[in-house]
DNA sequence: GGTCTGAGTTACCCGCAGGTAACCTAGCAA
DNA sequence: TTGCTAGGTTACCTGCGGGTAACTCAGACC
């Protein structure tokens, strides 16, 4: 697995030379994150870490008990800072427009935490209790999206096809969010639109039909 | 990393003692892609492949340059495998009908190879061109669903919001795949329905629109 | 200005897994 | 039976990277 690395680049100056435990685990903890982002877990090594945040690896050690700690500690605080995009909603303007303000929260969570989409989905490396803290993650978005589904009033969504349809949304979401990112001049609307399109008949919208049967 | 594993179960018995090159290559490639697929590139020992083989490392490497180049071989066999979806569609019965049909061969597809679609769709560990070859293929994917989408005649989805759209579908599906994967009581039906039901009207088949509209 | 705390470093250990050298042996052919 | 071929093994080397012991030195405080 020796891929070569540029090294990341260094933090700014001011951040350098001697600075309180706090700060260096907050310099730490930043380089850390982007790090891990940009090459998945297995392969950052703590040494890039360490030269990233202008410290060696001892310090690292000082603020961190181990690698994995370092790595649950990040993935814990992105799970926490996932906010709660069903709270609060208008839903008086029926399901396709309570749908595209979910979406419209999303893409917003996706553009300031770039770093936390990348560990949270699309690194699938680290042992047995990273993968699952990942999978906890991801199964309880599937979980509340479910729930808004079975919510939906009137909703043609059989019981049995809902919790697949919870997790096509969720990897499908997932896997737009880290496209955007990596395509990052196309406007939030058109995201918020694809989305919408897709996720608003899945959650039980009318159902194209035949115009008779409408 | 270090994840205890229990040990892969051996080949049948008609597998083990002395084989013909030939042979031991395959029973090396079947535990391979077996082990790749349950444990990811990164924490698969080339050490455990050899034992699920029933024979030592260096005749490992007798049969494949490297670990590797072990999995770049099961990987490009993959991507061989994977059948062409879109060629000799009925696309008399209208858009729906038709997205269905492809959504039958996928999860044909997918029921008949699941290891090849965790190794293509969940593991993302191993180094640059490892990942590379992951990635094209998911690139080609997306490249054939576009392709797809813009031949829609009249269809409503404007072309900036095609390329998002087909990277939607790809990793939903895919996604979708390995909840499948995990859940293998659900019948096809119900994959076959849920997928059709969010893919139909991301290809353009007519939008959800007040009755007044339609 | 001495001294103590804690940020920081150098130089190392060690285990794991990829990879290999040297050897063994089943079984076929002459 | 002898001997060659080719499948197979044991025992090793090696590098990489996580983790640590032992030390240095800046600067706050008395």
């Amino acid at each position: 697995m020796a891929t070569p690395r540029a090294a990341g680049e260094r933090t700014p100056k001011a951040e350098r030379g001697r600075l309180s435990a706090d700060q260096r685990r907050a310099v730490i903890t930043r380089a850390a994150g982007r790090l891990f982002a940009r090459d998945g877990y297995a392969a950052t090594r703590l040494e890039d870490i360490a030269a990233a945040a202008d410290v060696t690896k001892p310090i690292v050690y000082r603020h961190f008990e181990s690698k994995k700690a370092l790595y649950l500690a990040l993935l814990a605080k992105h799970e926490e800072d996932l906010p709660s995009f069903f709270v609060g909603l208008d839903r008086s303007s029926g399901v396709e427009s309570t749908v595209r303000a979910i979406l419209e929260r999303w893409f917003d969570y996706v553009r300031e935490n770039q770093h936390a989409c990348i560990m949270l989905f699309r690194d699938s490396s680290g042992d047995e209790e990273i993968r699952a803290l990942r999978r906890r993650v991801n199964r309880r978005a599937c979980q509340v999206i479910a729930a808004f589904i079975a919510d939906q009033d009137g909703s043609a969504i059989p019981a049995e096809e809902i919790d697949p349809t919870a997790e096509l949304l969720t990897s499908g979401l997932a896997g737009l969010a880290l496209w955007w990112i990596d395509h990052p001049d196309v406007p939030k609307e058109v995201m918020v639109e694809v989305a919408t399109r897709m996720s608003a008949p899945a959650v039980g919208a009318a159902r194209m039909l035949p115009a008779s049967a409408v």
